[in-house]
Order: C-alpha cells, then sequence, then structure tokens
DNA sequence: TTGACTTACTTGTCTAAACAAGTGTATGAT
DNA sequence: ATCATACACTTGTTTAGACAAGTAAGTCAA
C-alpha cells in the first residue's frame, strides 16, 4: 500500500535537505499544504508529525511550522537503522568481515543474557566494522534460526536486514536499547583496535518482529573514541 | 486545557503498570475502548501511539493491542526527563550539591562549545548528584540568563526544570543530546569519585523551549560503571 | 502613547464516517 | 481430510468538518 503520508513526509524532508526550506524559516501553513498535494488536513498534520519527531521541525501553536536547524543534527542514529543503512547516509565506507559463524542452542546463561527462548537454535556471528584498516566496532549477533532462515556469511557481509526485509518478506518491529561501557575483555582485544582504552562503549540491542517476537540480540562494542550517538527527545 | 486523549493513555498506562493488563495479554479493542470512554476512535488511537512509542504495547495489524514485557523496559530515560523526575520514577535518592554558581558571557570559544548566542548572559553551574556518598554524575550547566530568571543556588538544588515550568510558565519543547565517551579531565577527577576509569561517559544536551529558541547547553559527566542509556525505537 | 478589543490566521483537539487490509474462524464443497 | 470461500473482527489510512486556543496586527477609545 502506498501511503499519502509517507510521500509528503519524503517530499517536504527532501525539500527541507536541499534548502527549498532552509533553516529558521516557516513552512507553509498546513491548509496550504493541503492545497498543495490535495489531500485532507489529517494527513498534511501526520506528515508534519514524523518531521517533528525525527528533528527537522518545529511547530508552534498559532504561529506555524518552522525548519530547525540542520547543522545540529550531525547525525541521527537514534530511529532504529541498520549498519549499512547508517553507513550509506553518513557517507562513511565500512567495511564488513566475519570473523566467526556459527549455530548454537540457547541454553540458560545465554537464556539470560540474549532473552531469547532456552533451547531455540540461533546463529551466532562476530562482525567486525572496520574504517580505514581501522578496527571500529565489534558486533556480537544473535538471531533466531527460524527467522532468519539460510543465513550464509555472504549475506551477513552485506546487509542482513536487508536480506530479512526483501527476501525473507519479514516485518521488523521495534528494538530496545541499553547503551552502557564496559572494561574490554580478551574478545574486544582479539577484534578491535583498541589502543590503550580499558573501556569500551557497548549497545545491546533487543530487536522485535512486527508481531513482537523478539528475533535478534546483538551486542555492539565500540571503541570509545569512535563512539556517538545522537538523539532527538520531545516534552509532552 | 484537558486532554481526552493524555486522560486515556494515563488511564490505560496505569491498569498496564498494576497488572489489570498483565504482559503479553491483549488489550480491549480500539472500539471497545471507544464505547468505555464514550469518546471517538481518533482519540483511542492517539493514546495507543503514546504508549506504543514508550514500549507499553504493540499494536499487530488485524489482531489486536499486545502489552509488552515490562521487565525489559528497566528504566526509559529516552524522552527528555529533569534529572529529579527521573530519580523520583526510578526510586533512588539521589542528594544534589552545587559546587559553582555564576554568571558570564557568552563568548566565541563558549559559543561554539553551547551554540548559545555570542554575548548572551548566562547563568553557569556545576551541579554534582552522589548517590550514598559516591558522587556520580558531574553536570556542567549553561542557562540564559534572560530565560532562566531570577535563579538561585537553592532552586538549582531542587529542579531548576520544576521551576522554569511552574514558575516562571515556560514551555520546554525540545532537546538534540549527543552521547560519548571521553578522557577524564582534571575537573571531574576535582567532582567526582572516579576510581582508577580514565574514561566517561558524557551526555551533551541542546534543550529548547516550544517556540524553538535554544537555552540551555549541558554537560552530563558519568562515572563510567554507573552510567546507562535506554531507548525505545521503532522502524517505519 | 497606552491599553483593550476585534479580526484573521495559525496549530491543536475531537468527532463520525468510510474504506483498506491483515487475521482467524466457520462453512461447505470436493 | 483438504482446500477455498465467506464472514466477522481487528488495526491502518483517509476524509471533512467543527471548535479550541495561541499569535500578530490593526482599530479605536481613553
Amino acid at each position: 500500500m502506498i501511503k499519502r503520508y509517507t510521500e509528503i513526509y519524503e517530499d517536504i524532508k527532501k525539500q527541507i535537505l536541499d534548502g527549498t526550506y532552509p533553516p529558521g524559516e516557516k513552512l507553509p501553513s498546513e491548509n496550504e499544504f493541503c492545497r498543495m498535494y490535495r489531500t485532507s488536513r489529517g494527513t498534511v498534520r501526520r506528515a508534519l508529525d514524523l518531521l517533528a519527531k525525527e528533528g527537522f521541525v518545529n511547530s508552534v501553536h498559532g504561529k506555524g511550522v518552522f525548519v530547525l536547524d540542520a547543522n545540529l543534527i550531525t547525525f541521527s542514529f537514534g530511529g532504529l537503522v541498520s549498519f549499512k543503512e547508517a553507513s550509506e547516509t553518513s557517507g562513511q565506507a565500512f567495511v564488513t568481515t566475519v570473523p566467526l559463524f556459527e549455530v548454537i542452542t540457547i541454553d540458560k546463561p545465554l537464556q539470560a543474557k540474549t532473552k531469547l527462548p532456552l533451547g531455540q537454535e540461533a546463529y551466532r556471528l562476530f562482525r567486525v566494522r572496520s574504517l580505514k584498516g581501522e578496527r571500529i566496532i565489534f558486533d556480537i549477533n544473535y538471531f533466531r534460526k527460524d527467522i532468519v532462515r539460510d543465513l550464509t556469511r555472504e549475506i551477513a557481509e552485506q546487509s542482513i536486514y536487508e536480506y530479512l526485509e526483501d527476501t525473507l518478506g519479514a516485518k521488523i518491529g521495534f528494538a530496545r536499547r541499553i547503551i552502557h561501557v564496559e572494561p574490554v575483555t580478551a574478545l574486544d582485544k582479539a577484534h578491535l583496535d583498541v589502543k590503550a582504552y580499558n573501556l569500551v562503549a557497548v549497545v545491546k540491542n533487543f530487536v522485535h518482529l512486527h508481531d513482537g517476537t523478539l528475533f535478534e540480540y546483538t551486542e555492539s562494542r565500540h571503541r570509545p573514541d569512535r563512539f556517538e550517538f545522537t538523539d532527538f527527545a520531545r516534552r509532552r
């Protein structure tokens, strides 16, 4: 299904990014957008809400909707994007290697860590992301084998999410993330160019399908000097 | 103005938290909620969207809306809450001290760091959060003096946001946050019980009013072993 | 000049209705 | 028993309209 509010969202977003609507500027009013896109106000407002949620615009009661400064956005890593999508939008050329690819069964301690069901078969893989020869990020992935079917090393080197969504037709729903800082382990030292640092930044991801079933646990271990997480939040 | 969808959101949320709607359970359908709250479906959906955005529920097309596992939520720090609100909901008793309270003028280098307007008068304060005698968090705040009027050390020891919203009637809009990891500075060592760690977790906050004007820059410097940031994201 | 009021425009909330689309169950023909 | 279909129910999208509420500018009286 083609969703009208998504079309409008994409269209306005493009015009913000290419400078048609520069930062600080007031957008056309909702009623003007209604005429421009020949649609109802509810649909326009939905598109604007998406833009507001991602920090592109800010609407002020009684005044209008204004474009926010894009130079502060840096690079929004907030909204559940896969690594490949992330590196594409940020323009950086990462190289991915897969030093471990195996199938395991979730036992008691793994269940406590990954929250995947006990006895479940799962792919476990290590993925290392390098930038200009330096190993920056060390990912430890667990994927439910019955959901991510027929995974191969080759797919893992490209984009697992692309495979999941485009080839398998799976629908990813939501994720919980926990960020904290941990002492470096022997594994980290083996897979990261960790320099003299004795800590790494860790992002733990619990990823669920559209219907709520948990299918992935991933631990992203970052060299601390290269770690950055940006976030945009609104008060209600 | 009393907003109907907020009332409904609060009501359902309360029932999720007290176990009336346990995790995994299907909520009443949207049309049932319409009858229960004597309102329209649009309003019910808006309340459910709020719950979904915060990770309390997940709606599945054609099936229903389901309560998510709360035990994974830990403590959602995502949605722009002030420190006092945060410690209240998490039940921990923090102690705040204010070792520095002064008024400064934003010069060139400060402008680059804080993004506040050049020449602007601002309060600069240090605030240290302690838990059981250990100094865990070291905040460096910059507040525009013309917006946060008549700030005192006493207010800073309590809640500046409460003062801002309740007493001054200011409306906080949104914030951009950047999380990363930095080497400890001499200032950190002076104000944190930083142990043997040579890094701190840093959250940089750019906070804007409802109308978009930037009024606060805050750097929150956390002892790495006590730092945790949780996040909930949905795929669109 | 100042202050109160009106007016026009903006976004915010809410309603009622219709149709699209996903899910599961019951029915019935094969 | 199996498969296809119809049906009832669910959430998802879209419309058109009404009124509330915040903002800004103009008007007019004091």
